[in-house]
DNA sequence: CATGAATGAGCTTTCATTCAT
DNA sequence: CATGAATGAAAGCTCATTCAT
């Protein structure tokens, strides 16, 4: 008699996820098993595979919240009134945020990306669109006079995006490392690289 | 009374290392098993641990072979003659690496540093070394008029290396991405970066 | 909603004790498999293991229970009108208990404790009590005027002690041994031993 | 052209044996491996396999080493003068000895020798023959009129073997046992049980 | 005689997944 | 919807034994 409730549904659903990815933060998407996210979400196995078909389908759902995060912030980006200035507050942004929840679930997304097509095609496809958005981005400030005409604002834009991953490990190498001083050498290189001569 | 030959012990391993370095690159660290490693090596389980103590063993040797290598490259640089086009060329030659043995094998490492304190030492003390040696190369190009002397040398060298870090997402998000004009422009980026004003 | 049901839980912890019992008295601690004792369970390798942590918690589930047992065996002595004749009688009985069992756990746990600390202490904990039930035992038989009052109960309990672990090697020793003959005469040594001048 | 040497090879033989012995002593018979005993040996393993076809090949021969050992010395006891104090003595000297070796070795033994059937075979064999002269012994102590002649001396020197095997539990289930308290009493138990009434 | 490299079956244990209720 | 019992395929690793030299 009683009708699934898709709303509730999708709260489990999200509740699970948030569960899975504290695991995977804490243990990476090997580590971390089934029952330890069944015990973080305190549901039974049996239980969370009404919601998910497998673990990698829970990998995967995470992967695909992360990437559609990212993008709707980057849509967002184009607010911004000064390009450089948007670029580099977003950037530190995304590393308090990554200081939380700890890089290692992005890293772990990027390797297994890197190996399952599955998976890579999602990043692929998310990183992609993330790029155009950053590389229009990029044109308006050329239009606007605010970013070097020469660049090529598609790969430069790549190249952005690989510095924004690799500003990840800057804390794994050194976890010590000065957060403010590196932020502001950061702001160098990507404003001396986008600035008009 | 044939006493062993560690010429062949070392060599053994070698062969032994480079199977494992294969796999991780295939499959990730957790994802290569030890049956796998010794088909690919063409020997026994049973004998590989003659070699290797334990499979975090394997693991320890290639992350410390790794380091040895990027440490003696690094060494070597301070041959070079243009401290920025040095620097880019040795950064060409870590991605042509990298594409050969897989970017996934360094990024599962990171994120594994990320949360095992053990192999997170081992990183950290490796990852410092290196920049001292790169902030000594970039010190001494300022000392030659090549790098902007107002860059703080140390935190430059810590950007840089995790831009290195970063070039390995590069080919992950995009694999089709062309590797020229990529290079060309992260070349652009770091020689506005290091530039004297 | 159905919450874990303990009384079920138990017996099948009981059931697989039972089972592993079994195996041991057949194969010893170190012969015995976890696989063998699945199949004597009837239950898969992966399930025996929501009931036991390891192989060693199952040995150390059927020391407690063999200790527990004999503990309340030893305090029910107590009640017995006649000191020596209970003494034989009870002794009797565990020499048909260990007929059964087979008495090869019982010095495999022996000789284990011997060597590792961590067993050693269990037993030695283990002993210890018995051997303050059997002491006050004894004393209270020397109050009746049943036991010989020059007796150090404490020591004659340790001695009575070892020799019910002397029986177990008796049949080990010379299986078609006629076992009323032989009862008769360790009553005798009891006797003689206990007794009073 | 070189035969072999069959005093040398014996000479080895039992230098292996004497390594095992340690080893076993130390792990016990299962946790003992071939590794460590030729460690101990400082031969190496396929050199072992020129003296012991099998590991238990070696446990045979040590078990029978130790069945030897204790019948010589139960054939030397006929020459003591009193039949008692001779028997109370040489109870003391095993204990002592096994003081040194731990008593682990004897035990996995008894217990190997319940299990499978060609040590069982050997263990019943020598048992039998020790048990013997351990009677005669008792019979010559009958006539001497220093041994209590309604005892059945056959049965008499199975229960004194079983008490021999005891003792070895004295220490392992509580080894601040104070040996000589527990060495006097064991004595008076044995002077009650033989003596003439 | 002697070495140590090499084998491979088998061990304990883990864990994603399914099933009965 | 929800539980937790149950599965079973594999994982890493050990070790008695054999083989080439």
């Amino acid at each position: 008699m009683r009708k699934i409730d898709p709303v509730k549904h999708e709260e489990k659903r999200a509740e699970i996820l948030e569960a899975a990815e504290r695991c995977f933060a804490r243990e990476g998407f090997h580590g971390a098993t089934i029952a330890q996210i069944c015990a973080e979400a305190s549901i039974s196995p049996g239980h969370l595979y009404h919601y998910f078909a497998s673990k990698e389908a829970i990998v995967g759902a995470i992967v695909d919240a992360g990437v559609e995060d990212a993008a709707s912030r980057f849509a967002q980006l184009t607010e911004g009134s000064n390009t450089i200035t948007a670029l580099v507050s977003e950037l530190e942004r995304l590393r308090a945020l990554h200081r939380k929840t700890g890089a290692g679930v992005l890293l772990d997304g990027l390797a297994e990306a890197g190996r399952s097509p599955a998976i890579g095609a999602v990043l692929q496809k998310a990183s992609r669109g993330m790029r155009e958005l950053l590389a229009d981005f990029l044109r308006k400030g050329q239009t606007r006079g605010q970013v070097d005409p020469e660049l090529d604002a598609d790969m430069a834009a790549a190249v952005l995006m690989s510095v924004i991953d690799g500003c990840k490990t800057l804390l794994i190498r050194d976890p010590k490392l000065d957060a403010k001083r590196s932020a502001k050498v950061l702001e160098t290189m990507i404003t001396r690289f986008l600035s008009p001569r």
